[in-house]
DNA sequence: ATATATTTGACATAGTTTGACAAGTCATTT
DNA sequence: AAATGACTTGTCAAACTATGTCAAATATAT
């Protein structure tokens, strides 16, 4: 899990920016750029939107991350079945 | 989505059993197991279970109809990102 | 040591989900 | 055509979960 945070953290850091820069573009409080980059909270996907914005990267990939972090957190309490649902619900996607 | 409430349905059906005969066992309300069965509410971990006790099904098979709902719930807002998601959130399960 | 950056925990509040209830439809029986 | 039985639908309050902020704590850099 946290795919997405540790892209926004390689890319924030690359760029040599501050939690509190990221904060003040998307119009949060610091400590929440901080628990997303740590995956302690998701990020709404509107945030997705404009920090890839702010971060100039694709907006797909980075939401691409955040989904996949959605999936993973839906299937991670339960590992025993996990894979079989995965293979079910992934029907859907083929069609 | 809803295949759990399907073959909730189709068990039910087959053993001629009443959505009250299957409220009263699990305890809720008739109308809560008609949502179930048409998929407008989600079952708990625990009705699933005992549902499946109560129509002598395989627990594990109606749980992971159970999760593969859940997962599918995640992505079918996304439907342009979700192939990719699902693969990313799929190397989780191979390791 | 100080200043700056980040993390942590607690909190209020906003938002969502839950299950029950009552009223509704539809099909069958009397 | 009224009554009955099975199921469905809409609404509501209560329970639960998520959200973002604030203040304080900790870590990092100068």
């Amino acid at each position: 899990m946290n795919h997405l945070g540790q892209k926004i953290r390689e890319l924030r850091e690359k760029q040599n920016l501050l939690l509190r820069q990221v904060a003040a573009q998307i119009e949060v409080d610091t400590a929440l750029i901080s628990k997303i980059e740590r995956g302690e909270r998701k990020a709404s996907r509107q945030q997705v939107i404009e920090i890839a914005k702010y971060l100039k990267t694709n907006e797909e990939e980075l939401l691409t991350l955040w989904l996949a972090d959605k999936i993973e957190a839906t299937f991670v309490e339960e590992p025993k079945i996990a894979y079989q649902a995965m293979k079910i619900a992934n029907k859907k996607l083929e069609k």
